[in-house]
DNA sequence: GGCGTTGTATACTGATTGATATAGAACATA
DNA sequence: TATGTTCTATATCAATCAGTATACAACGCC
């Protein structure tokens, strides 16, 4: 079967993984992987194919293993459970110390231009999927009785993402895993009750700027608006 | 005087925000930019120093601009109306249909990483700025009575930040402005009452994987931990 | 006009990017 | 040993990266 391979393609994988989740797909140079791998392009380019592919199969690695726990989450009798169970993990799994902090999908996935780049194409298919997962288990939740029926379950699940995406970006900004955890205690104090409306009055969209004066002073706010001055001075 | 410059520099610091915001900084290279900006390089060099000190001045013109509304909102009488303000203004800002969609800092600062980069670390310094001053303005708020004394603060800051770059990262996702706003109204429902406490029962720091089959099965959960199979297995 | 200053144009720098051409080395089977 | 296949090493590819050397053009002022 010809030449036996002299690396270790796994330990490969979880090599360019670490890579790629500390320091992003570009900032992640051929050289910086050869070097780190210790092999030459050409082996690299007959093992992976391109620097491309290697990072699709990175990804493919990182759902089974690191967010393997989605598919536990997912399996939790209540719709609640199910978000605890997610968020919770989701901090676990992005203060790791064993990997880099944050999320590999979302470090790697902002920028993610709409002109065209396949990868962040690939990367944005993959977060909205997250979403209508957790859409089908609201609606379902509502059928099983464990959500009220009244709550608006693209809403809910809406905000499950941002703070999901919330929790990773502060993970990667280096916040602990206890402070993440008390984000999440505290998210999950927004869950609807039974017989709850969401409702909130929801400010004016806009609201016109004021002339600046001294940040965080401590009573002077005029309590509402005032004009719609889109005023667009700059330096 | 000597010769006039040829093109408008605030309207080149513009165009390159909007590249930068749109693309950020890595991917937006120096053809791009004297290409948009239609002069040559010895001009871009002259007007600006250097990439860098370009993208720091579209920075300064960024927190001066779009986020201005940032003075605004800690100029509200209270801490709740100071964070509530701040995230709706924030969307308003991050679904700006004349800006690229989501947060010109958090599109260039994941990923950040630690080993050196002058920009990342700037960056971070800004995203942890905004913290302190949300810890500040708390505790403010307990001394005047309109936040309760055993509130977390650290905790609540800690959470307005995951809720604030949640909201960047689904506005950049493509999310809508209508989408957040009930995100931020359901965020804001976390808010402390008076007296109240912010305790919750945290789930256990670590639970083990199970098996993998069907996602999202109705009610097979099996309610606590098996085994630490921590499977590395990969194709 | 001559001069100092300021901005622009052409053409190019060395370094690095992702990716290869060519050749040879290491295996299984014949 | 011969052969087909699989993998690796040296050396290099064109393209692009951020940034410049040099020369010139346009202004205010003298």
């Amino acid at each position: 079967m010809g030449r036996p391979r002299e690396f270790d393609i796994d330990k490969a994988v979880d090599t360019a993984m670490d890579m790629f989740w500390r320091n992003g797909y570009d900032r992640t140079s051929l050289s910086d992987l050869t070097g780190a791998l210790k092999i030459a392009p050409p082996s690299f380019y007959f093992a992976f194919g391109s620097k491309e592919a290697l990072f699709k199969r990175v990804l493919d690695r990182y759902q089974s293993g690191q967010m393997g726990f989605v598919e536990d989450a997912f399996r939790m009798p209540t719709a609640k459970e199910t978000v605890e169970t997610f968020l919770y993990r989701k901090v676990d799994a992005h203060t790791d110390p064993s990997h880099p902090p944050g999320c590999l999908v979302v470090n790697c996935s902002l920028p993610c231009s709409a002109d065209g780049d396949p990868i962040r194409e690939e990367l944005a298919v993959m977060r909205e999927f997250v979403r209508r997962q957790f859409l089908k288990r609201f609606r379902h939740a509502q059928v099983d009785g464990d959500l009220a029926p009244d709550v608006d379950v693209g809403e809910l699940s809406r905000f499950v993402m941002v703070v999901s995406w919330g929790l990773a970006a502060e993970a990667q900004a280096g916040a602990s895993r206890k402070a993440l955890y008390q984000s999440v205690a505290m998210a999950m104090r927004s869950w609807p009750q039974a017989g709850e409306q969401l409702k909130r009055a929801p400010l004016s969209p806009k609201k016109a700027r004021r002339p600046l004066s001294a940040i965080q002073s401590k009573r002077l706010a005029p309590k509402r608006r005032s004009a719609e001055s889109k005023s667009n001075e700059v330096a």
